[in-house]
DNA sequence: AACTTGGTTTCGATAGGTGAAACAGCTATT
DNA sequence: AATAGCTGTTTCACCTATCGAAACCAAGTT
């Protein structure tokens, strides 16, 4: 599939390193059973990575979590201008002018990933782990990343192998026109049961999309009218963001 | 000196992850030269962790930058009782009061790490690069981060054979005595030409230290006198965030 | 046209990573 | 006390996947 020669040894390890993003502790023989791999090869590439100090381990439970050299590389990553910290202030406004979860989403590849999130204060509500990824088939974030990539991008998109089946491209094809012509999205139990969401997306200068922004809830509370009454709100959050960014 | 049994592989894949704590951007080429590794095979590590979203690469420069795989496991790094963003509201509160740069560092092994920071605002001032590591030896915060260490650790960092032989270990360990007593640390020009620092320990409960606080700025301002001033100023947001630690 | 400078690919030799299995230390169960 | 069961740790012989030199391209420079 992938026709890049890579090394073993080391996808292995990173491939260990993301299993804490499913789980926060772990112990190796966790880890053993999660990947697959042998117990010793485990083993030596746990103490690999303790040794150079991505992860450490808990000195009562002997269980491995990240470490700082994890924070290292983040604070090197984007930061100023990365909008997971930039727009924060922002989505929390929005969260509690329409007392739902606000999202914000980006498109990595063939996946978007969940870069930030502010939960609804409200007894029940959407609760939205940092980092997750999902499929861009489905979901109002989803849509609105796909709409309002570039043509090139989009046919990219559109031809990957792994778009499930089950979902129809045609369809689809007249879904994202309706959302390029009013500017937002919506689903109802598209990805998950029991919930709804609406998404915008965040344009910089240029027009460029950088992120999709999306409220999501119970499908009880979170009608279809509800949330046509939300996206005014929304917007007014994505044009002052894009503000921010532009500077 | 290690005596694990580690995985060369993956032990240069990190290495060249830990070269974007030093630049953000990197061609194939410089990375080369800061590891001193074979170009075929930075050339397949890079492949592989661009492969696993460790790195993106810019499509117009070809230059490699870190990807979102960091952001994602970052996401997933403590977050909630994570001091670097818990104790950020303190932080610059207390940096509103006394108008000088604030930093927040733990101890790492042998090293210390600045895992957070606000700068003053004022046109003067220390600016303080996130994730940067630095030795236990000197300055005001190293000096915190080994006084207030348990016995044993203490021992450890002491019997360091790394330690620099330009440090006296009897005058240091006098030294850590004084700043037990005292509750703080002050630093002059000991790490850096030009800068002074003052230093107070951020206690858990159960009296464990988990970070030194440090106001830090250019000698000139900062003065002993001044430094002595600001002391009870630190003190109350250390212990403001020994609170919020606490819960 | 010769010479850099950067990324990419090939290929044979062998370092060194691998996995099975044994070991050790601990707790729960009999 | 003996047993079983579960960890993490170590050993070792095999052989594959990794390594580095060198060749190869493709763009710029001189």
């Amino acid at each position: 599939m992938e026709g890049k020669k890579t090394v073993r040894a080391a996808e292995r390890a990173l491939d260990i390193l993301l299993c804490f993003t499913r789980k926060r502790e772990l112990s190796l023989t966790e880890i053993t059973r999660m990947t697959g791999l042998n117990k010793s090869t485990v083993y030596r590439l746990l103490a690999t990575l303790e040794d150079k100090g991505f992860l450490v381990r808990d000195s009562e439970t002997d269980k491995y979590q990240l470490g700082f050299r994890v924070w290292e590389l983040y604070a090197n990553l984007s930061r100023t201008d990365d909008p997971a910290i930039l727009f924060l202030p922002e989505m929390e406004r929005l969260r509690d002018t329409v007392e739902e979860t606000v999202s914000l989403y980006f498109r990595d590849g063939f996946e978007r990933i969940r870069v930030q999130a502010v939960e609804s204060l409200q007894a029940i509500r959407r609760v939205a782990p940092l980092g997750a990824r999902m499929p861009l088939a489905v979901g109002a974030s989803s849509k609105v990343l796909v709409a309002f990539a570039t043509p090139a991008e989009q046919r990219a998109i559109l031809a990957d192998p792994s778009w499930p089946s089950s979902v129809d491209r045609e369809r689809y094809r007249r879904q994202l026109e309706e959302i390029r012509d009013q500017g937002y999205a919506t689903s109802v139990e598209e990805r998950e049961a029991g919930t709804s969401a609406v998404s915008v997306p965040v344009l910089g200068r240029d027009r460029r999309m950088i992120a999709a922004l999306a409220v999501s809830g119970p499908v009880e509370r979170l009608t279809m009218d509800r949330m046509k009454e939300i996206v005014p709100r929304i917007m007014e959050a994505t044009s002052r963001m894009q503000k921010m960014a532009a500077k």
